[in-house]
DNA sequence: CTGCATCCCTGCGGATACTG
DNA sequence: CAGTATCCGCAGGGATGCAG
């Protein structure tokens, strides 16, 4: 939308592609729309966990899916990766303040999807 | 997530994947993280536009991702879709109350991804 | 004007096998 | 344990043409 954003401030006449594109509201959602990123959040939200229990925790989840979603939450700065060099290595994700920070307009989302249900 | 939901409720030992693909608030997510539905709903929080008239005003789209778009709103109840017999034909949609209702968490968001733009 | 039908291309995501 | 590499199918989405 509007390089701002487009929820916020008013519209053009026509939107710009190119704007609409870079719209950091768009982003979210586009980022948030994959497959495995919301519950990967929501699982990090209760506490740390290392890669084998997402896997486990996450049923249908593949190595590789999670591997992904986690480095792209990683790379929004959203998740905080912790290398244990032991042997066999161990790694914990962990959320990061601005991970955190999400969780509250998240539950505004949550609120609004759950209260039109069914009815 | 949850049959409910797993951004609110606590969530189980292993995420059970027909639950979690049934979740309201994933499939917000994945409804709107698709490339215009976001804009789409925006421009119709404005006012009342005619099928044309979002198809000059959305830089890039092509008829037939408009139509989707708009149909899809539509059977989510989103959005309501008004024929007027003439001719040549004229249709026109506008929010429905649902529609309206999310704005308000969509802004939350929207603040949220504006507030941590570039640094 | 407002669509639907068709073709095609790309990227998401699954399955599997291999490494430090 | 925590990945990476490869292959591959499928759905999202663009371009174009036709229709009521």
């Amino acid at each position: 939308m509007s390089g701002r954003n487009t929820v916020v401030s008013s519209l053009p006449a026509r939107v710009p592609l190119a704007e609409y594109e870079a719209c950091p509201v768009t982003e979210v959602f586009r980022r948030f729309g994959d497959k495995w990123t919301l519950v990967t959040l929501m699982l990090l939200s209760e506490r740390t966990h290392r890669f084998n229990e997402l896997q486990h925790r996450i049923e249908g989840i593949s190595q590789r899916m999670l591997t992904r979603t986690l480095r792209a939450l990683e790379s929004d700065g959203l998740v905080q990766r912790t290398v244990h060099p032991t042997v066999p290595p161990s790694v914990e994700y962990s959320l990061t303040p601005p991970g955190r920070s999400l969780l509250g307009p998240l539950a505004e989302i949550a609120a609004w999807a759950v209260g039109r249900e069914p009815g």
